[in-house]
DNA sequence: CGTGTAAGGAATTCTGACACG
DNA sequence: CGTGTAAGGAATTCTGACACG
């Protein structure tokens, strides 16, 4: 789980470049709760690698016209089909260490 | 070759937290030719998370008392044999398919 | 609803230089 | 040699708002 690609150390101006986004749509999908930054101690908006691919997927549903509600919602869910794979797999190590033992 | 890890896209502000380096010290860093940040349009220097660690590699050698311009070298060195074992590698897979055909 | 834009302010970064040593 | 700092300017980012639709 993490590393680089979830580190929050990106701008947002870089952010935009990446994603060819712009700021201001940046800042209103985090106003629709689709993205995290985090925040510097001054309140400069920090991205991961991860936000970034996330906002490419987001610009794409967009492009499809899909709406941000709807949007939200799909990432929801994949964020809680990942989150539960992540923990089978924890529980898959603890299993086979338990067996080692 | 390359991947999130060699991205450039962190300001100095950001790695002088991640590092614990002065932006004097990161700056002059590059002067010494030990570090190669990219530059955004305006100007602005951009690293990636191998320059992170780059720079704390020179950190650690800096308090040892180590001289830029012996740092400067062993970098040097450093990235020559990462380079060949890269070519390495590259033949070995030619190689294969080579082989394989 | 989603995005552009102008507005004013605050924080960031840049360069060249002086300082110490 | 390596680093701190003050200086002045330019670029970046922030928020809240008006606009269009």
């Amino acid at each position: 789980m993490s590393s680089y690609k979830d580190k929050k150390v990106i701008t947002i101006g870089i952010v935009s470049e990446l994603t060819g986004l712009s700021e201001r749509q940046i800042r209103y999908y985090e106003d629709r709760k689709l993205i995290f930054p985090e925040r510097t101690k001054k309140g400069r908006r920090k991205y991961s690698f991860s936000d970034v691919e996330r906002l490419m997927e987001i610009a794409n549903k967009r492009e499809e016209g899909v709406q941000t509600f709807e949007i939200k919602k799909q990432l929801q869910r994949q964020d809680n089909e990942k989150q539960i794979r992540e923990k089978m797999l924890k529980g898959q190590i603890n299993a086979h260490f338990r067996i080692r033992k």
